[in-house]
DNA sequence: AATTTTCTAGGGGTTTTCCCCGATACCCAC
DNA sequence: GTGGGTATCGGGGAAAACCCCTAGAAAATT
């Protein structure tokens, strides 16, 4: 029996909820709270597998109730519920530490299988919110602001360098002499304000730079 | 007009693809490639706008196409068509430089809409190719093989050096000789196999290691 | 057409990295 | 105890990275 704590201040909604996972024989819904800040209290009392936590919240918002339930109970699975399509919102509660981020337009037995899926150790993302995550992986248009500033052949030694590659090695791909690379390797770290290659790989890490 | 080239070693398929891009008004298929080395031969020649490409090709398989028309056309946008599910084989294509990963049992909508999405800047997964990728997100690897032979010190090492700090700098936290430092540093690139310290930050970014 | 930016390449220097080597100390089995 | 593995600590030296500079050619902007 998956024991789900359901977080909304949309009473009606909530209802609803609560009706979709009381005709599953797996979940049993063992609180409910109608704002942040009770989510949390209830969540630290009863302990839930999971808990499923609407962003936009009275009292406290979604992203803080998340983070704290996530800091204190890291086993307990939390499933985002919520209208919000922004991007930002979802990595944002990814980051917090949300396993699973589902569309209020979706349909009733996805909310069963998500529940069943985080009660597993899995995560699921709606199908939206899995393309989000992954085009942080290849969106060019994200990139950072100082990484903007490099020009095309910066760029080009850039991924080079991240990727590991000696200048020597950079030279000869791109055909230009070592000393040219040197440059523009060193044009990179200033541009980026890294002092080494290791922090450059760093960089592009945390920016997602890294392929 | 989207300037599509197709790679895929088994002739009907591609034949198949071919009349479902010239079917839409915005595509054409510019070029046509049946093994690895053609196609990034053709890609090099055509720069094509997208370039649809198998995981399995002879001569040069998918994955080292990928890698180098992204390193040569980073305006070229990859969509991988593939039968292949497995968790591996999406991870690596997108680091690689891939943009889209479709599976072959996708509608023919569906390559369309990822051709067009690519071409407009984005990227496309399948539901099952961004759930792999969000996954990534919520369900880090374990620590490495090569990362549990590192001694004590070694990981202190290790960590300092993906942190950016120089040897030195090391030293001076660990209060060991310059020498020792980086004598401990070599051994964790020897043992980590990856040849110098921004290779040693990009393993750490691949594993989850990194801060 | 003029100006700016980017790409190219080199000079010449210091610092760091990387790879070889040996010394000490420790643990553990025999 | 004594030998054998291994962790930690160092040094020497070649190579690479890094930093300062100049400066012409090519490309992009205006």
């Amino acid at each position: 029996m998956i024991r789900v704590l359901l977080a909304d201040d949309h009473t009606i909604l909530r209802q609803g909820l609560v009706s979709i996972l009381a005709n599953d024989d797996d979940c049993v819904v063992v609180g409910e709270a109608s704002n942040g800040i009770e989510a949390v209290e209830k969540a630290f009392e009863l302990e839930p597998q999971i808990a499923v936590i609407d962003i936009s919240m009275p009292e406290l918002n979604g992203m803080e109730v998340v983070k704290r339930i996530h800091q204190k109970l890291p086993d307990c699975r939390i499933l985002v519920l919520t209208m919000h399509e922004e991007e930002e919102y979802v990595i944002h509660m990814v980051r917090a530490g949300a396993s699973g981020y589902l569309l209020k337009d979706s349909a009733s037995e996805e909310l069963i299988q998500a529940v069943k899926t985080l009660a597993s150790g899995k995560s699921y993302f709606s199908q939206y919110a899995a393309q989000v995550l992954a085009n942080q992986y290849t969106q060019p248009e994200k990139w950072s602001d100082p990484y903007k500033n490099l020009t095309k052949r910066e760029r080009e030694v850039f991924h080079l360098v991240v990727d590991g590659k000696t200048t020597k090695e950079i030279a000869k791909i791109l055909d230009i002499s070592v000393k040219t690379a040197e440059n523009h390797r060193g044009k990179v770290l200033d541009k980026l304000n890294v002092a080494n290659s290791a922090e450059l790989v760093k960089y592009a890490a945390q920016h997602k730079l890294l392929i």
